[in-house]
DNA sequence: CTGTTAGCGCTTTCAA
DNA sequence: TTGAAAGCGCTAACAG
């Protein structure tokens, strides 16, 4: 602070060499061959010094930031809602930093189109952005493209040929439901997630309703209705499922934070899960574990999806050759006390 | 990409001025009188170019990077239990990025002693770091400060001038004790979030101990058990609670997320919340509202700490006089039914 | 009011 | 095996 920063001239002039050969030794430059006595030198004389070599400076005259851009394009009160982002974000940076990379963590305030997130590829911040949740209108994200930016969507965007790593959501809807179906259920409603609108919201009942077409089954609209993220969506979906003349036996609700107030609903009536009413959630929420009764679910790989999408990124960067480049990781089902799989077996 | 990057050079020369001019006009750098024509001119030929100033050069040559360090210190499982971290991470980037900064997210691995967080200042990655988990036995947070680091503490370390924001523990601890006492409660237990090697629950310890004080209660230590972050930890602490030959009327548990397990431990032998026992949480986590009943707890200001942390560094960053390095945020009570409050009303 | 010029600290080609 | 020198793109002190 007080004193001027240490440069590599000044190790250089202490090791009595030039900065060519502090730069390559200290960069362990490969084809280099240096006398072990002036590596040596220069190592001691760095370390005397304390020298650490100026990030910004490096990018300057390497061209490249080693920075990777995490883009949260949801609101940050829906990102979070389900603890699933931290993870994602977790995954994310212990790939990046494995690589040398750092991360830029840039939400976007919801309804902003100024194109915040823009100037990050075009300042040069980074050198590529992993975008979270990615919507289809995004104009920004064409015009990003279209200047060959490097760019991977966490998510999918229909019929698009951008880079993405995604959870298998159809896959697992169908999980949820094979499972109920293989319990001996035959009237099985759904929530959803969330609105149509969301593409993972679709893909989920497009996973409930294969499940349902495998095993033969009529799927009935009237047992589908649609969350919205919350607990109290949950709610008033299940009650209107329960005011059906037709009580379903089971449902599988796309999310475990809706499905807390489906469980509050069913209670309500004087009905208990799982024993009037099945129920297999999809997430698993750390809370999951801990709800009455302890939630079946679908586990979502959270820190994997994180992690595969700066892996992706930092390949592209790198200009690797890279095959895939878009890519779905599978779910896996968590049994646990409401679908009343441990109940069967009691019996 | 294909081509090659635009330049402040470019602009000037298709604007017919020098780089000078273009970069006193793009940057509206104050005090230059320049002619309306020119400055003009100077618009229209960067936005005929897009061109974007290079963020690494304009760091190289202001010698300030714009970028602030969001170091986690503690396990990532631990930092983002109780949907806390989050909006932390929200208010910080809102204050951030209101101010032209971007942030770095660095989560350091646990165990992890080998200085990774003193690259981030010695290398010039940031201006200055956001530390939250702070620990008392951290040698490269005495290290950095000697050399003069702009560092703000999410969280205090007693006996230290380092600047910090931080939540008030004890005010907020002694609020929902008294909230208790207030409801006619004479024997209160406690829970802590944590073991109390951790400040936080020293703290809310403290406060507990306070409200009783200040009512003329004798505290007694018999009724203070310990928790660990988690549910299970909870539900055995409440059991330790339950099996005491007089029972406590009353339990505040610093934490939600163990007061669940406190919650399922009461109810298993046959109490109910809050008619046979009344519980206060700490946390207000989201889910807080849906348990069952909903629980009164304790609201802290997340997002405020964040933001305020951020701005803080910011400040000390650009130099401005600062007064008050080291900032408490209120906490707030979020009565709901666990305590017992409204059923009181009901009678 | 505008242009010239000298850095910022590092990497890397080319020459010695 | 090592060194000299040319950038990377921008800012800002100083001239004009």
């Amino acid at each position: 602070m007080s004193t001027k920063r240490v440069t590599s001239h000044d190790v250089a002039r202490l090791a009595g060499v030039s900065r060519t050969t502090v730069s390559f030794v200290l960069n362990n430059v490969p084809g280099m061959q240096i006398s072990e006595d002036t590596r040596r030198r220069v190592f001691e004389a760095a370390r005397q010094l304390n020298y650490h070599p100026d990030a910004t400076a490096r990018r300057m005259a390497a061209g490249q930031t080693n920075v990777i851009g995490f883009v949260l394009r949801q609101s940050h009160e829906q990102a979070f809602a389900d603890h699933f982002m931290p993870q994602v974000l977790s995954g994310l940076s212990q790939a990046a930093s494995a690589q040398g990379f750092h991360t830029l963590f840039e939400p976007i305030p919801p309804g902003d189109n100024s194109g915040t997130y823009l100037r990050l590829i075009n300042e040069r911040h980074a050198d590529g952005i992993v975008l979270s949740g990615p919507r289809s209108d995004d104009e920004d994200l064409l015009k990003i493209r279209a200047e060959g930016a490097k760019v991977v969507l966490l998510g999918q965007l229909p019929d698009s040929d951008i880079p993405f790593v995604d959870v298998d959501n159809v896959g697992g809807a169908c999980m949820a439901t094979q499972h109920l179906i293989e319990l001996g259920h035959q009237r099985i409603a759904m929530i959803t997630n969330a609105p149509l609108a969301y593409t993972a919201s679709t893909a989920r009942l497009a996973g409930y309703r294969q499940a349902l077409t495998l095993s033969g089954i009529q799927s009935d609209d009237r047992l589908v209705r649609y969350g919205n993220f919350t607990p109290q969506s949950g709610y008033t979906a299940m009650n209107d499922l329960l005011a059906q003349e037709l009580r379903p036996t089971a449902v599988f609700v796309a999310s475990d934070t809706v499905a807390l107030g489906a469980v509050q609903a069913i209670r309500q009536v004087g009905l208990r899960v799982p024993e009037d009413i099945a129920l297999v959630g999809f997430d698993d929420i750390p809370l999951a574990e801990f709800m009455d009764p302890p939630l079946t679910t679908i586990r979502l790989p959270a820190l994997g999806l994180g992690f595969g999408g700066a892996d992706l990124l930092i390949r592209l960067i790198s200009g690797d050759e890279v095959n895939l480049t878009q890519i779905i990781l599978e779910t896996q089902l968590v049994v646990r006390d409401s679908s009343g799989a441990n109940l069967s077996i009691r019996k």
